[in-house]
DNA sequence: ATCGGCTATGTTAGCGGTAACGGTCCTTGG
DNA sequence: CCAAGGACCGTTACCGCTAACATAGCCGAT
């Protein structure tokens, strides 16, 4: 096929094309269309014409490796699917858009290796900063964020040691204090029942603050039942069945997130028991897409939006030069006692 | 402060570093950590064990510009809290697995401008394909994407033109094949409960077949109510409320998405209406998380994974050197009859 | 007129890798 | 014994852009 010289249309342009067709140096092209140094007026409009015209898009990599600077800041997290870290994006999101930074997700699946590799891979990217969930990683994950030279935060989680900053809550408290709450409310056959994901880090550690607060009441769970996969509104009924079948004395289902709890709640009401009277129940995150269930599932927020929005604050704030050491920002969940524990 | 000549924990590691720690040329160390070329086995592990002992972490920038080769798609999408887009993500996700490729997201929250830019911001890190959600994009948008020289793939909707290729589904054969559905069940004062969006293109397209089918059975909408924002189960319960009282004689609530409908629906049971003989409902995506209500709503199943699937496919095959031409794909949603339309 | 001191632009030298090609050895067959 | 070829590794020249420095006018002050 024949090979024109000028405007082969299959060509990526560059700097120089737009150069040649403005009259101008690259260098100054490169000013104009980063607003950066001076540039008259007129030579401004003649170079963004230009550039206009032939529908020039930048090349960031080469600017990037030039500049060695990147507006990327990677996100890591377990998964998009759980009305929990579209959330969190969302606070990210909000307080990134006017820094100039831009931030990329990588998903886990809950898996240490996939978030080691996942990890890597962003890395080489040279990222700004790296928000990750969570604070359990493999070493060598923590040895390279460690290495990185960049700002790091560890979000949703404070219980532990941070390789650099971290923002969140403490599960195991959150745990503590629903415990509490229940049991003031007069509750004392308690149930749990909540995923079977060993890397859930987080909802284990509420398990463990929410049975920690039980023994110092003299109690215990009366049950459990754990699950993996599928739809959780159907799981989150299925396993209540399943618990009030095999522990008919059980008054309280405490369970690892609203999802589940809904699709318990349901059932509750399906099969005509009284909530909260005769059987009380209460998930974790305040979900807000459930507001329209027929009662409101007692929960607790886990400030996923501010968690969100301090995160993506401490990287811009760091990005522009400042401060080296590690900030740790503890958030507190509030209890949203909603319909379902008697007052 | 001082400046150590070697071993600066700061600065961050280049391929000259393992080159001198294990003694061989930057070329070399590059083909061993890309697996490409004749490494000795002696020489390959001695590399191997420098980078491993440095923590080096190859600088994707540097090597992008010289290979002219990048391993990141694109993949720009509305939303991601509204439990379509992160199944098509799964899918894309699984395909583009083991090919090499990295999917990055961008989100516009249905604002064409918004699109623009980060379809702009994307496209200057030099993907090897774009996959892109609707067939509706500014005239920009439009142009930067046909002159960008990767294969597009611009997905769930194929009522239109594509820049290149498309996978996805009729939403105006899919509201069509849902109102004839509905008639032929035997209801006839219809009502339709929906987004305001007035860029949820695909929204509207279902709306249309779905009046279209009705005008040719001699039928029209009784009554119709949108809404933005906000809990979709609240909404759709205070919608279906609404249009319940302004509309007496509706038989059938048909909703744009699976959330509201679900609302409508325990709405509907709580008001102790008969579904489906008194009042039938349906609603659209076929949403497995909404398995666990107490009846099963009926639904389209708009092939969300599978549309992931053949458009990372697609890319996938062009990236390697495939055919240029584009293609379109499309898939057929099947009506879900659930339990709220009379057989 | 001469000399700073601006402003507006150009020039040079990389950024950290990789493609392409070149050069050693060492083996092997004629 | 030598040519040919393969295995292995190094050298050179960029990729497209930007930091840093140079340069050319042009102004007002001396």
């Amino acid at each position: 096929m024949s090979i024109p010289p000028i405007s082969d249309p299959r060509r990526t342009l560059t700097l120089r094309d737009v150069s040649e067709a403005s009259g101008v140096s690259e260098m100054t092209v490169s000013r104009v269309l980063r607003n950066r140094g001076d540039v008259s007026d007129s030579t401004r409009e003649r170079v963004l014409e230009a550039a206009r015209r032939l529908g020039y898009v930048p090349n960031k990599i080469a600017g990037a490796l030039a500049s060695q600077r990147v507006n990327l800041v990677a996100v890591i997290i377990p998964s998009m699917s759980n009305m929990v870290f579209p959330e969190v994006m969302t606070g990210i999101s909000d307080t990134l858009e006017d820094t100039g930074l831009q931030p990329v997700v990588g998903i886990t699946n809950y898996s240490p290796d996939r978030e080691e590799s996942v990890l890597y891979e962003m890395l080489s990217w040279r990222p700004s900063g790296v928000i990750i969930a969570g604070l359990e990683h493999t070493e060598a994950a923590r040895a390279m964020m460690a290495q990185a030279g960049i700002p790091i935060v560890e979000i949703m989680d404070i219980d532990g040691t941070p390789v650099d900053s971290a923002v969140g809550i403490s599960h195991r408290r959150a745990g503590r204090k629903m415990a509490e709450a229940i049991i003031a409310a007069g509750y004392r056959n308690i149930a749990f029942l909540g995923t079977m994901m060993p890397y859930d880090h987080r909802a284990r550690k509420r398990l463990e603050g929410f049975e920690e607060a039980l023994a110092k009441a003299g109690l215990s769970l009366v049950d459990r039942e754990f699950y993996s996969g599928g739809s959780a509104l159907l799981k989150g009924r299925e396993m209540t069945e399943a618990v009030l079948t095999r522990s008919p004395q059980v008054d309280f289902l405490y369970y690892s997130n609203d999802m589940i709890g809904a699709g318990g709640l349901l059932y509750c009401l399906h099969k005509g028991i009284n909530v909260p009277s005769q059987i009380g129940l209460a998930g974790f995150n305040g979900v807000e897409l459930l507001d329209g269930l027929p009662r409101k599932l007692a929960t607790m927020d886990a400030c996923r939006h501010e968690i969100g929005r301090r995160a993506a604050a401490i990287i811009a704030g760091k990005a522009q030069g400042g401060v080296i050491g590690g900030e740790i920002i503890e958030l507190s969940p509030t209890l949203q006692p909603g319909d379902t524990i008697r007052n």
